[in-house]
DNA sequence: ATTAAAATCACCCTAAAGTATGAGCCAAAA
DNA sequence: TTTTGGCTCATACTTTAGGGTGATTTTAAT
């Protein structure tokens, strides 16, 4: 209990000592202030010096440190397709959108998807632009390659 | 350049200037302790106080911000790619038409790849068509599709 | 030196892709 | 029941891609 006292607040008892010790100083050097008459400055001087550390080991040991936090991406390999499901989810790509992706992904032109998908061409490009949207490209070059990338295709 | 002196060596500069005014202070002081007697230990806890503020002060500005980097994993395709030659001698792709359709499975439009190689929109249009042509497709989302299929880009 | 392939660029035209907006339908969730 | 999200489709417009043709300049090989 009293060891877990001292560890939570040793900062503030050290600095509470460091006054106490402070002050007999200053007794000790009231009395040869008699004797050596402009002792105050370099007195002075001194409780500066010491202080100022104390400011800044107080300062270094209370304050969390600052933390810059810069996010990297880094590239994991993986050998076979599996669907990364939590990009996938990140990203809210609905079934459709994938579909329409997965066929892009194979050198259909939006009205062959369409053929494919047994929807107008408009219904194409309207879920090809939404993958776009998600995806942050505007070409569907660069869809497929972010898509693959991503492992959301094989 | 003064400006930038004065941006680099601010905190320093300040805590000169400090110690400048702690001197007057000093003196006036000294004066006041003809008066009162024993302000000798308010003196020296003002000083305390002051340059205890000081200290923190100085160790929250000159500390160096901590970076963490925290790393986001992303998964990419593994590639354990090798170049498809005898397809690449049979289909008879230049070294030129090569590099266009590598970009091309980037995403990159025509435009980008002109601009990346340093040539017109016109000679990356003329470089295309004979990809698509000596790959036997009219799209390029079907070129790199098959240029994958062919191992001729990874 | 001549030839052939490669690389460069231009112009014109059509087709396809992409953007923006609005709207109707339907099923699942709140 | 109301709301929400997904799917569908349309119209209008802009941009990009692709096809065809022709021409000049490098570069490499014969």
């Amino acid at each position: 209990m009293a060891l877990h006292f001292w560890a939570r607040n040793r900062s503030v008892l050290i600095y509470g000592a460091s006054l106490a010790v402070l002050l007999f100083l200053m007794k000790w050097l009231e009395w040869r202030f008699m004797i050596i008459d402009h002792a105050v400055e370099l007195y002075a001087g001194a409780i500066a010096i010491i202080f100022t550390s104390l400011g800044i080991w107080l300062a270094v040991k209370l304050t969390r440190p600052k933390t810059i936090i810069i996010e990297r991406e880094v590239l994991v390999k993986s050998d076979d397709f599996v669907l990364n499901e939590p990009e996938l989810g990140r990203l809210g790509l609905s079934k459709r959108e994938m579909e329409v992706l997965q066929l892009m992904a194979e050198g259909l032109s939006n009205h062959q998807i369409a053929d494919r998908l047994f929807v107008s061409l408009n219904t194409i490009k309207t879920h090809s632009s939404k993958v776009f949207e998600k995806l942050d490209v505007q070409r569907r070059t660069h869809a497929v390659d972010k898509a693959r990338k991503l492992s959301l295709i094989p």
